[in-house]
DNA sequence: ATGAAAGCGCTAACAG
DNA sequence: CTGTTAGCGCTTTCAT
């Protein structure tokens, strides 16, 4: 397992390490003569870098940390997609820690990261406490996707949960319903924001006489309950935004079991748009996080602070989208009609 | 961002460096009153260890490159977890590499995982070519898990595709079921093994002139072409084992959309048992892979490498488990009689 | 354009 | 139990 080192590679093409350096980086300043020689040389012996001895000796390892709060998250897969591409484009790589969804996971994975000196660290959707974070940021250069943090130490990229949550309402009221629910996302990320930001979109569309919110918590069998709940009501509504798409499939469920048709007697939608939306059965119209950009942006300001030197903070927030499939249309006839017509 | 240094903390407390170093790893000769000497100093100072310094010395450093084929299959993230728990066993810490489904993503993380000097290497459903694996072999204790190799440079570990296959159809032959077809997943990995363990199985009940065998792909949209197919067959089946979850899922929609019901006209039954699967409104009943255990293993029999220098293969096979759920039951009564009993 | 020499921050014998 | 002395494999001035 022994492997040849720079040394060897200089021995063997008859010239000093520094040029063997000088050529394994691509240095503009080299002879072509010699080039041809070393690199020949290095192939030669199967030479391979020793990434250690030279972040150790440039102080500077050209690596991203990547802390994701939980690998089993689908949702972080595509947000990793997007850093993974704009650590590509400046020349980074990555690797990847997994926070296993708790503060120690996430703690443990950042410490691993900075004592490797990664240059800099992007913490997705991370849980530790806000300190943790500052505190990571006196030694890299940080960046948070996923959640927000009133901080000047590092950047921070999310989607606006109120548009998003405006979409969703507004989607529905352009159909005709009127009666729109909401199943929350209680003390979960955006869950509070989404809540807040249908109750004002409702109130923008004049109607805040019918905002309804269910709590949930993010799972199928809290969305299932909240579902039945709105079910039982004597003004039943005609729509139901849930907080997420895992509630969202609950909420379809205990609305099939009650043998009402989606979306004929009652409309669905969603908010992350996960593969279980897309899924032939579900068809779930929800909102759309640009997750691959999220996470491409808090790296490209993760690289700006790197080669720029930049130190003022920037929260970023991008502006999610709607993807409309079966699981949404008009309300039934009978509703349509003005309450105070005949 | 300029971090202390061993030397650092070695003037602060009055001693050398080489008793800081002691103290660091936790080594036993140490005397206690030095030992809290040191490890105020270094608190004192906020000092971190440089792990690139301590490898580059120590030309260890006990980190295992983990490279997933995609991360966006959640398969992989419980077989990480199982990695991980063996990893902090041995005292090892992990690091993950994103292979994004492609050869070309799958190299480069080992590449890079190579230069960084890691110990060993697991490699999750890989699709590089056996030769690149026993190339990595060279320079790192290379484990393989979902994926066989035929070779003797390093360790593999398998679930029983044979078993489950048998699994799914003793299942179905138990409740009384005779017509079990199979929706195939093609040249997947897995593909070809769970369709002979299927016609193997079937044979083994005296049911092989009930075998059928529909090609699918493991997508959704192939499981719903395939079933299509076999419900239009004279001799309709009265179960389908599907090759993967994904498929099943569209087997299932395809038998809805025909008006029939599962299970009272037709069974189903899926591999791989993912969170699909477990779904109110599939309840797939599905052949359940020990994911963690086979992530747990092939880290295991990495450690028993690294630390016990072992250098012959070990292929170990793991027999998967049956998860019996709503998506599976006897066939309908009229099916059940004998053929040519009336 | 190339080479010599001095580290980077730490571990690893070896003394004592 | 503690200190000294060499490196680990590379980058980086600084000469030339």
């Amino acid at each position: 397992m022994a492997q040849p080192t720079m040394q060897q590679v200089a021995e063997r093409a008859g010239v000093s390490m520094a040029l063997v350096s000088l050529v394994m980086r691509g240095a503009p300043n080299v002879s072509e003569k010699r080039r041809v020689l070393v690199r020949q040389a290095a192939d030669d012996l199967g030479y391979r870098p020793n990434v250690l001895a030279r972040n150790l000796a440039s102080r500077r390892t050209h690596t991203l940390g990547v802390v994701v709060n939980d690998l089993h998250n689908p949702f972080f897969a595509e947000t990793v997609e997007g850093i993974q591409a704009a650590a590509d484009g400046a020349a980074h790589r990555i690797l990847i820690g997994n926070g296993r969804r708790s503060k120690e996971g996430e703690a443990e994975a950042i410490e691993t990261f900075l004592q490797l000196r990664v240059d800099g660290l992007v913490l997705a959707g991370p849980l530790v406490s806000l300190r943790s974070m500052e505190r990571a940021a006196d030694s890299a250069a940080v960046s948070v996707v996923g959640r927000t943090a009133r901080t000047s130490k590092l950047d921070t990229v999310n989607n606006d949960e109120a548009i998003g949550a405006r979409l969703a309402v507004e989607h529905l009221a352009a159909l005709g319903h009127e009666r729109i629910a909401h199943i929350g996302g209680g003390t979960g990320a955006g869950g509070a924001a989404r809540r807040r930001g249908y109750e004002d979109a409702m109130r923008a569309l004049d109607l805040a006489r019918h905002v309804v919110v269910e709590s949930g918590d993010f799972s199928e069998a809290g969305g299932y309950r909240a579902a039945g709940e709105l079910l039982a009501r004597v003004a039943r509504p005609t729509a139901i935004f849930a907080a997420n798409d895992i509630s969202a499939a609950g909420a379809l469920d205990r609305v099939e079991d009650a043998g009402l048709a989606v979306p004929g007697d009652i409309s669905i939608v969603g908010y992350d748009n996960t593969a279980l939306a897309a899924t032939h059965h579900m068809s779930l119209t929800t909102v759309d996080q640009p997750r691959a950009d999220l996470g491409r942006i808090a790296t490209e300001l993760l690289v700006e602070r790197l080669n720029q030197g930049r130190t003022n903070a920037i929260h970023h927030v991008i502006a999610p989208t709607l993807v409309e499939r079966r699981s949404s249309g008009p309300p039934p006839p009978h509703v349509v009609s003005a309450p105070g017509a005949r």
